[in-house]
DNA sequence: TATGAATGAGTGTTCATTCAT
DNA sequence: CATGAATGAACACTCATTCAT
């Protein structure tokens, strides 16, 4: 099972499983605000060591590589993006209820955790594909299969046309979803969001919210 | 106007102006590839000298700095991008066959300029926001821009239903076009476009687009 | 008595002594491997103990450092050698008898011992004078010794001529003792010994060594 | 010819023909201090750059890496042999003439680059065989090929027996020569030296010469 | 006594930028 | 105006050694 595999990867090395749970936490989150700061690439680790005052040497007895922490990070995202995703798979009555359920969750992920958030749009850059390719086959699987499943029932209990392509749905959706995302930890998506529905409106997330919704009923029902 | 201080930005020295078009239309091509294939922080401008054949010397009497040389670049992309959405503006008839048009050019921008769109993902990111802030207001101006004027022009005619929100369509539908674009030009998200819509289909591009034509029309129709 | 001095020679701790014989063989021998291979420089303390099983720290309570854990196993080492020089002494005839002994002794030492006669050559290098100073008159001091008093009594037996310089000629011989026990250890001088005497007839020992033999004891009888 | 290979080997970059020839003396001959002193593992290209006084990143628009710059320096003193050796070669009358300007040609080098008879001693330990590799088939060929040549000239003409291994004796002979040269440069081979011929014989280089050359000249005749 | 987590100075190397020619 | 040699702070990573358990 592609969960499985995913949760059974390990970045770091069994020193930093016998830490201690304070030592580990702080060493994380210290890794990931720095690189959702500054990315990948400009982030240092010996700032990170710095900044999360344990030495240098620690680090590395904990993660054998600048790569493999950064792995480490994003792995643990993508537990809680799955465990998210499962969460309103389990708990939608149907499509409708399933859209609503992930445009919020969307929000809420990006509000919770907007660093992960940002590292997660750092990685999908063409300049880290030597690094998504390690995680690939585990990445971006759940969402197509909830959307798909959902539409797929909904199209059979005839709620909506048996015509739609649920592939294409689901794609452009996710597209919504995920856009939506990064409007809530990019600096520079939060502006082009401004830029959309004006400053003023900014703050009405439940009417946004609502909008979006109809939108992608509406696409549904084409 | 927006437009004129797009067109007015420079963030190249005047040395730049007088050397030859070729030597610049070189230096530009190089530079573009190298971002787009590294990112901003991993390319190095010595490189970018190296492989175009000319002194790092000149490239800094063209450039001040490795950012400004980066922010030329990029200033270019959205010459780019604005001909062609001024393009689709121009010659649609209404807000479907406007959509119509984006869908097309999305793809096709980010199929000719692969790296301009991978250097434009790189942007987004939020260890870039201090460069893009130094275009903003500059970004992401005129499609919102078009996509209102076409909507609200279908609502006056009674084409879409008055209680849309144009705003957040049009985000919702510039949410589609931008990460349609990704999928040609950054591999992950290719990947990802793959495992939505099914390896099989990649090459149907006709129906991908029709399909897509038809989420938004309906998310427009809601 | 010089033997003594190097007898009582102790570069490890007590409770070296006090561990089981198996675990100081191990060590001991993980340690040769490693600076046999490495030489002392690029081989690491932590990698040995890893090697051998051991916890770092175990190792430092058995060796008061990388240094001392080195002079450990050359003054091992150095007994090796002193047994086998004393048993040429005690069984060779006279002078002719040692040197054919001496000859063999090279060869069978450097083929046997691979990794000591490495450490051997790494120790006589400038880098590592310091610590040879910590070994010094403990250091080559049998074999001049046993090549001495056989070269008195062949000449005083009229063997050879009275004429001859013992000190240097012990010299000479030891000189080519030496570099022939290196050919059979270091690949460098494997491939020299190579382009010396042909590769076809790298595997024809005793022909070598009897030419060897033959070339000291014309040396001897100038 | 392996001359020509040797001599249009090149380890630096081109940038380090252009700078000035003091500066170039002077980054080679701190080098060679270094290296020589502490060995090849144990010297620091930043200690190098620091003691030569230029900046590290003029130390790599020199050399590629660290490797290169000892190899530089490395096959620069294979030239310095190589004239010697070319020198005895052209001067000498006969095998006789040769050995005795051999051995003297031993000692000058050592004592004229003792730091490059270090670096040589470093190069034919284990640790850098990766090294001497890449100058393989290029070290040691010359001295076999005239002492060759000369032994196979003197048999000819009768002034040594026919029945000698002529490439044995040349080993024999170089071992001699090789270590002799050590016995000037390496403090553990000095101390060796002292130990044969006694402390109070060192300054009589002429009679220790003569004594080296009569027992080779009685080698070559047994 | 044995363990191994932790330390931090030090390594080889890169790269944006300057400036004499 | 163009060149490219030169700079040096910074980087990812190593390792001899210490010390709490």
């Amino acid at each position: 099972m592609v969960e499985n595999i995913i949760r059974t990867n390990k970045f770091h090395k069994d020193t930093f499983d016998k830490t201690t749970e304070e030592r580990r936490q702080n060493v994380l989150n210290v890794a990931i605000e720095e690189f959702a700061l500054n990315g990948y690439n400009a982030t240092s680790i010996n700032d990170i060591s710095k900044k999360a005052q344990i030495s240098i040497g620690a680090m590395y007895s904990y993660f054998a590589s600048k790569e493999d922490l950064f792995l480490s990070i994003v792995n643990n995202a993508y537990f809680l993006m799955d465990d998210i995703l499962r969460d309103v798979e389990n708990n939608s009555s149907d499509i409708f209820d399933c859209v609503n359920r992930m445009i919020k969750a969307s929000r809420i992920f990006a509000m919770n955790y907007p660093h992960l958030n940002r590292i997660y749009l750092d990685i999908t850059t063409q300049a880290l594909s030597h690094i998504s390719i390690k995680l690939s086959n585990t990445l971006e699987i759940v969402t197509p299969k909830v959307l798909n499943k959902f539409i797929m029932k909904a199209k059979m209990e005839g709620k909506i046309s048996g015509n739609l392509n649920e592939n294409v749905a689901a794609f452009c959706m996710d597209n919504i979803f995920t856009m939506y995302q990064f409007s809530f930890s990019s600096d520079y998506y939060k502006e082009r969001l401004k830029i959309y529905i004006g400053e003023e409106n900014i703050n009405d997330i439940e009417k946004l919210e609502d909008s979006i919704f109809k939108f992608i009923i509406g696409g549904l029902s084409n």
